[in-house]
DNA sequence: CCCATATAATTAGGCCCCATAGCATTTTGT
DNA sequence: ACAAAATGCTATGGGGCCTAATTATATGGG
């Protein structure tokens, strides 16, 4: 998690600007600004989350699941999928679920036609947990955008995707470079 | 770290829109779009330090000397002060260091006055690291802001101050909740 | 002066998240 | 039939973070 209590002010650049023709006082100001805001909120849910038993990660595979489920009955999900729309390998996937069996919150049960596969499915207690988390965590999301306006809200989105888009292209040029 | 691939949309709220009274459609999407890019960010530079040899958190451990550094001509912080500033435990503080100094980034010395105490700063080798990512990580982190208009930058940073300040004012509200 | 208390740093032990590498099983495509 | 691919899993290890306990030192009141 990123965090710096204390974010750096212009003066403390200003040493730096001269040395550096590449630094963008103002972007890496923004750059850090929207870091602390980021960082600050996903700890405070976490926390949150902690508080009702439950990590992100298995959160948000919980929240795959009920997805999953809602939108085409009750399927299920592979935990390769998953672990596919989580973003995260396999292995990981199977320690999380592991965690989750563990807690009832989930079952896995083997796939009829194909062997090798496995169907992951949200048990009555997974599922309870998260209608036992939703109404107070939707209640803090409503509470944490309330000072924003309607007009607001579609400025700070339609930046947001624009950082994102920007993010999509350069993402192979910003995680390589540097000699390994 | 916040992951999932494919955001949900505004159809995968509809069905829990009636049952949920808290449930604000828009401000859950906004919010879900705020961590999925910081989180894109977050690892994107994440991985870009790796290749560089140090990890968020020594690299902000070495932000953190190197600002004290210049402001006040080396003086050096003990890592007290760091847990503080860079928000997180002694404890954490001790073991970010010792791989600080193992890799010979930083060195400790202690306090005159004080025998408690440790002074921690960084060694000319921890300088030139620092020296060495400064330029492309600047020349990124520009590039990123780089579609973003000035008028832009600064829209994107009164909003993010607004959240921000929301989430000063309900942290404790945040965090805490449910039956512990 | 002495002791209780506070403070500083550390160690020990543990949890979670996450990755890579390797493995067994099963499917698939030629 | 057989090589290649896919699936899920285990083992191993790193990083980050915590709490609790330990050691050393300082401080302030009696």
């Amino acid at each position: 998690m990123f965090y710096m209590k204390e974010l750096p002010n212009e003066e403390d650049f200003r040493p730096l600007v001269p040395e550096y023709s590449s630094l963008d006082t103002s972007s890496v100001m923004l750059f850090y600004l929207f870091l602390q805001v980021g960082s600050d909120m996903l700890t405070a849910f976490e926390t949150y989350l902690a508080n009702h038993g439950v990590s992100q990660g298995r959160f948000i595979v919980l929240l795959l699941l009920l997805r999953s489920q809602m939108r085409n009955n009750g399927s299920g999900l592979s935990p390769s999928e998953l672990a596919g729309q989580a973003g995260v390998t396999r292995a990981t996937m199977t320690g999380l679920m592991k965690g989750l069996q563990r807690d009832g919150l989930i079952e896995r049960f083997s796939h009829d036609g194909d062997r090798r596969k496995v169907i992951v499915r949200l048990t009555p207690k997974g599922k309870e947990s998260l209608h036992a988390i939703f109404p107070d965590y939707y209640s803090r999301i409503a509470d944490l955008m309330n000072d924003l306006e309607d007009d607001e809200r579609e400025r700070l989105s339609r930046l947001l995707h624009k950082v994102k888009n920007k993010m999509n292209l350069s993402k192979q040029a910003l995680a390589s470079g540097a000699r390994g």
